[in-house]
RNA sequence: GCAGCAGUAGCUCAGUUGGUUAGAGCACUAGUUUGUGGAACUAGGGGUCGGUGGUUCGAAUCCACCCUGCUGUACCA
């Protein structure tokens, strides 16, 4: 190979991407297998969808642009324009569209999956992500709506969170719509920025949010956001209005009286939770995390939501004439591991192998039959994989956490034992071959 | 997108008002120990000082632009 210098790969990676390593992965795979656990618990079907769909099924369009709109990775194949999902909700709609005949209604689905965002990452927001949606299709019953936030609530609580570390809010978009329809709020640019600047209030505070419902507001950081201009009156009104803690939305009593069935205590009415989407047209929901977050220079970083979903009754109906209510959570997988590294020490059974050491590479068949003694008794082993003096095999396998080492040369040939060195005590101890696989059960 | 801060060895960072051959700790390699890890000591390797252009006799240091990272903010189907 030829190496120059000025043609050197980057060892960089892409804006946005990330290695993850084995602990953050090792309790990733406990958090999925709860999920799992849970999920047949409550009745709901596995799904896969691939991570490319044609870009206007996910609902982007690309009139006469370059490139479909932004926030989505997509190329072009010879006919059309390919993206990369950028969540699960949008996918299953397709799915069900594609397969409404054949599939039971309601239809419960959950989806592990990994989506990707072209946008800007913020702290523990990367531009790939894994995600965890569940969704009920095809009833316009809010039993549905109840359950998914109790299913929710019981896989945070079996990954080891406490009923104090989290809280479910609900609420209902159909508040808001009322509100707009009372205030004359109708053009579709005022009523969006009046959400989204209500969906700020548990960051902000309502002195600031009523600056983003007014004129417009500058942040600490000096830049400036155009407010949704409304009227002192009006905004008088929406605070009044989403201030109460008591609610005569009919979707909303419905729901906490399921909850009261169901003794689920852990949620929290909150007209204040808005959901920037669009498409949704019921309940809502969010789930918070009660305990603080840092990043890895240990700052404590806005961590908002784990995950949140809601009713979305037209989104199928975008395929075509279905009449197909539908109700749904996500969950953001990698930023609640992130989230639980830091809340609990996990012990995690990552056995890692005993090494046999090598002293003489004509010994390879000695070695490999200690080795497969071992490893058909379950005992995660290796023989050392590299060459050298015993010292650096002895520091690999301090380095990989090895629990033992076996020294197998000459002394040991004469005697037909072996010796195994524990490496946390450092005692070595002549065993049988015969012994070794429950000697060193004993110690790992 | 906007704003603030930052980018010097694999990692964490020092580098005085611009001045020889750019440093430290950790990590790595070798040795002190040719069959013994975590500790110590000795030696060694490793940098276009984020990039490009400019100012200057001379730039890690000053200026401009760009790239990347962190934080906040905006957007987020």
């Amino acid at each position: 190979m030829v190496k120059d210098k000025k043609t050197k790969p980057s060892k960089e990676l892409p804006l946005g991407f990330i290695d993850r390593e084995e602990k953050e992965l090792l309790i990733r795979d406990f958090v999925i297998s709860n999920i799992k656990e849970v999920m047949i618990k409550y009745g709901f079907q596995y799904l896969e969808t691939p991570s490319f769909e044609y870009t206007d099924s996910i609902g982007k369009f690309l009139p006469d642009k370059d490139r479909p709109d932004q926030g989505v990775f997509s190329f072009k194949d010879e006919r059309n324009w390919l993206s990369l999902r950028y969540d699960l909700t949008a996918p299953l709609a397709r799915y069900v569209a594609k397969n409404y005949m054949e599939l039971p209604k309601p239809f419960k689905r959950y989806q592990l999956g990994t989506v990707w965002r072209n946008e800007k990452p913020g702290p523990g927001r990367f531009r790939e992500f894994l995600q965890f949606d569940a969704d009920v299709v095809g009833t316009g019953n809010l039993q549905a709506d109840a359950e998914l936030c109790v299913l929710i609530s019981e896989i945070l609580e079996k990954c080891g969170l406490d009923v104090k570390d989290y809280t479910v809010k609900i609420s209902t978009r159909k508040l808001l719509d009322d509100l707009f329809k009372n205030l004359k709020i109708t053009s579709r640019e005022q009523s969006l920025t009046t959400m989204r600047a209500l969906d700020k209030i548990d960051r902000l505070g309502w002195a600031e949010v009523k600056k983003l419902l007014g004129k417009g507001r500058k942040d600490k950081s000096g830049d400036y956001t155009k407010g949704a201009n409304l009227t002192n009156d009006q905004i008088i009104e929406i605070e009044s209005k989403l201030n109460k803690k008591k609610t005569d939305m009919e979707d909303i009593k419905e729901i906490l009286s399921i909850f009261e069935a169901y003794n689920f205590k852990n949620y929290e009415y909150n007209p204040t939770i808005i959901r920037g989407l669009e498409y949704y047209t019921g309940p809502i929901f969010e789930v918070n995390l009660n305990f603080e977050v840092k990043n890895l220079k240990g700052q404590i970083i806005q961590f908002g939501s784990i995950g949140g979903g809601g009713r979305y009754d037209n989104l199928v109906s975008n395929f075509g004439n279905l009449n197909c209510p539908a109700t749904g959570i996500s969950i953001g997988l990698d930023r609640l591991v992130f989230a639980l590294m830091q809340k609990k020490d996990f012990k995690l059974e990552t056995s890692r192998p005993v090494v046999i050491c090598v002293f003489n590479t004509t010994k390879t068949k000695e070695y490999v039959q200690i080795l497969k003694k071992l490893r058909s008794s379950n005992i995660s082993a290796e023989i050392y994989p590299g060459e050298g003096k015993l010292k650096k095999q002895m520091e690999y396998a301090n380095k990989i956490g090895s629990p033992a080492v076996i020294l197998y040369g000459d002394d040991e040939i004469k005697t037909g034992n072996v010796t195994l060195k524990n490496l946390e005590t450092g005692n070595e101890s002549s065993i049988k071959i015969e012994d070794l696989a429950n000697e060193i059960k004993k110690i790992v």
